[in-house]
RNA sequence: GGCGGCAUAGCCAAGGGGUAAGGCGACGGUCUGCAAAACCGUUAUCCGUCGGUUCGAAUCCGACUGCCGCCUCCA
C-alpha cells in the first residue's frame, strides 16, 4: 500500500512498526460549535483510511482528540454564560450524532486534553530537561532554534519564518516562531496545576502528549488538515521529537472542501454546516460527495455536485436492489466462471485504486464496470440467484470500506401493498387509466413504481 | 515576500512518454400499454498558454498566465 508522506514528498511505500498493526492519530475538532462540511470531509477520509486497513486485515488502534481547551472554547463558553464543560460536551454530543450519520466508525479512543493533565506536563518536563522549554511572563514557551529539523515538514526554513512572519513579534521570546507549551492563568479562565504555575497547556502540546499516550511514542500515522502541516504539526514533531519520542512515521494531510473556489473555513463564515446539509441531502449522499474526490485534491460543495453523488448513489443501490430480486428466488443455480471473472476484476481494480494513496476514483471506475456488465446480464436473463447472491457479498464487503450502500429494506404499509397489488390486477385487464391513477397517488406519496418482467418494483423517491 | 498545490469535455474525474478510464448530465435507440429502470450508441483530433527535449508529450524540461492554500485560530 503506497500513501503520500507529507513529509517526504511523496508516495512511499507504507511499513507498519508492528507487522499487520496500525496506530493512527488524527487531529480532530476544537469543539466550540456546530461542524461544517469540511470538518466531515477530513473526518470521512480518513474513516475510509482506517477502514481500508481493516479491510486489509490489518488491527488499526484509532485516535482522534476533541480540542476542549484553546481561547475559542473559553471565549465562546463566557459569551453563553456556561462553563466550558458545559459547552464542549454539549458540542461533542452535536459532532458525534453528525458523525454517526455520515457512518464515521467511533474512534478506538477519543481523548480531551483537559483529561490529559498529566499527561502534558510530563511532556513538558522532559522538554525542559532537554533544554527546548524556557519559562516567560506569561507562560512556558518552546525553543524552536534548539530543535534542528524545525521546518522540515513544512518546508520552511528558520529564517524564513522569521522574516515571513506576519503577526506581532512578542520581543521577549528568543525566536518569533516560538510558541507556547503552557499559558499561565488569565483571570476567569480556567486553570490546572503545574510545576510553572496555574495555568493550562497550549494548542500543540495536546496532540503531543495524547499520542503518545495511546499509540505509543513511536506511532505509524498522523493525519490532519493541510491547514494543520502548519504550525500545528510542524511544533507536534519539534516537541515529540525533542521530548525524545520516534513519533509518527507518515504524515497524511486531507486539500480542502472549497466553496467558490474558496476554502470552507469558520473564520470566512462560507460555510455550511453537517446539521443544514442533511436537512437537504440524504446523509449516505453526503458521505459519499465527500468521498468520491482523492483526499489530498480539493473539493468544491456545490448543489450540482451533491446531486451528483445523490445520483450516482442511486444507480448503486437500484443495482443492489435488482440483485436483492433475484436472490428472493432462493440459493439456486451456479456461480459461471464468467461471473467470478466479473467479481474478480472488479476486486482488484478496487482494491489497486486505493492501494495507491487512496485512489478512489480508480477504485469506483471498477465498481462501475462491474454494475454495467451484471446489469447486462441481468437485463439477458441469464444470472443466478447464487450469482446474485456473490455480487451482493462482493458489495457489501466493500461497503465495510466505503459505507455508502443501503441493502436493508423497509417493509410498506399494508395499503400500499394492496394499491400496487390492485394496479397489478387492473393492469392486467388493460385499465391503464387505473393503473396510472394510482402510479401517481403513491408517487406524492414518495413511493417510485417500476413495472419489470417479473413484476412491480418500488422504491423511495428520495 | 517565503513555502506549497492545482489547471483534462456542459459538470465531476482517472491517467502521467506511445496516441484520452469511469461517473453525472444531454441527445438518439432497444425494451415498456405509457413511464421508470436497465442496456446499446453519440457527446475532448485533444489535456491553461508559449517554447524546448524526443521517432513520439496531456504526460519530461523551461517560461508565462490564471486559481487556491499555508506563513495568524482553522479539518
Amino acid at each position: 500500500m503506497k500513501l503520500y508522506d507529507t513529509l517526504q514528498k511523496k508516495k512511499v511505500a507504507f511499513q507498519p512498526i508492528r507487522k499487520q498493526e496500525v496506530g493512527i492519530y488524527l487531529c480532530g475538532p476544537t469543539v466550540y460549535d456546530y461542524g461544517h462540511l469540511g470538518h466531515g470531509r477530513s473526518a470521512i477520509v480518513f474513516d475510509l483510511l482506517r477502514r481500508y486497513f481493516i479491510y486489509r486485515g490489518y488491527r488499526v488502534t484509532f485516535v482522534r482528540n476533541w480540542t476542549d481547551i484553546d481561547d475559542k472554547t473559553i471565549e465562546r463558553a463566557r459569551q453563553e454564560g456556561i462553563t466550558v464543560e458545559e459547552l464542549t460536551g454539549k458540542f461533542i454530543h452535536i459532532y458525534r450524532e453528525d458523525y454517526a450519520k455520515l457512518n464515521i466508525l467511533e474512534p478506538d479512543y477519543a481523548p480531551k486534553p483537559t483529561d490529559h493533565m498529566a499527561e502534558i506536563i510530563m511532556i513538558i518536563e522532559r522538554l525542559f530537561e532537554n533544554g527546548h522549554a524556557y519559562t516567560l511572563e506569561d507562560g512556558v514557551y518552546f525553543d524552536i532554534a534548539s530543535f534542528k529539523g524545525y521546518g522540515a515538514l513544512s518546508g520552511q526554513s528558520l529564517d524564513e519564518l522569521r522574516s515571513g512572519a506576519r503577526i506581532e513579534v512578542d520581543e521577549s521570546k528568543r525566536n518569533p516562531g516560538d510558541f507556547a507549551l503552557w499559558k499561565f492563568q488569565k483571570p476567569g479562565e480556567p486553570a490546572w496545576d503545574s510545576p510553572w504555575g496555574r495555568g493550562r497547556p497550549g494548542w500543540h502540546i495536546e496532540c503531543s502528549a495524547m499520542s503518545s499516550r495511546y499509540l505509543g511514542e513511536e506511532f505509524d500515522i498522523h493525519c490532519g488538515g493541510q491547514d494543520l502541516i502548519f504550525p500545528h504539526h510542524e511544533d507536534e514533531i519539534a516537541q515529540s521529537r525533542g521530548a525524545g519520542y520516534g513519533f509518527a512515521r507518515y504524515w497524511l494531510h486531507n486539500g480542502f472542501l472549497n466553496i467558490n473556489d474558496e476554502k470552507m473555513s469558520k473564520s470566512l463564515g462560507n460555510f455550511f454546516t453537517l446539521r443544514d446539509v442533511f436537512k437537504r441531502y440524504t446523509p449516505h449522499a453526503v458521505r459519499f460527495f465527500l468521498l468520491s474526490a482523492h483526499y489530498r485534491a480539493p473539493l468544491s460543495f456545490s448543489e450540482e455536485n451533491l446531486q451528483h453523488a445523490e445520483n450516482t448513489l442511486k444507480r448503486y443501490n437500484d443495482f443492489i436492489l435488482r440483485l436483492t430480486e433475484i436472490t428472493g428466488k432462493g440459493p439456486t443455480g451456479e456461480v459461471g466462471e464468467e461471473m467470478q471473472d466479473l467479481i474478480e476484476n472488479a476486486k482488484q481494480g478496487f482494491e489497486g485504486g486505493l492501494d495507491d494513496d487512496l485512489n478512489i476514483s480508480k477504485a469506483l471506475a471498477s465498481i462501475a464496470d462491474l454494475i454495467r456488465a451484471v446489469n447486462c446480464s441481468i437485463d439477458g436473463g441469464s444470472v443466478t440467484p447464487s450469482e446474485a447472491a456473490s455480487v451482493i457479498g462482493f458489495l457489501e464487503n466493500i461497503n465495510e470500506v466505503l459505507g455508502v450502500f443501503s441493502f436493508e429494506r423497509e417493509m410498506l404499509p399494508e395499503e400500499i401493498e394492496e394499491l400496487i397489488e390492485e394496479r397489478t390486477r387492473v393492469r392486467a385487464e388493460r385499465n391503464f387509466a387505473r393503473a396510472d391513477e394510482i402510479r401517481d397517488t403513491l408517487l406524492e406519496r414518495g413511493i417510485v413504481l417500476e413495472d419489470t418482467r417479473d413484476g412491480t418494483r418500488w422504491k423511495r423517491s428520495s
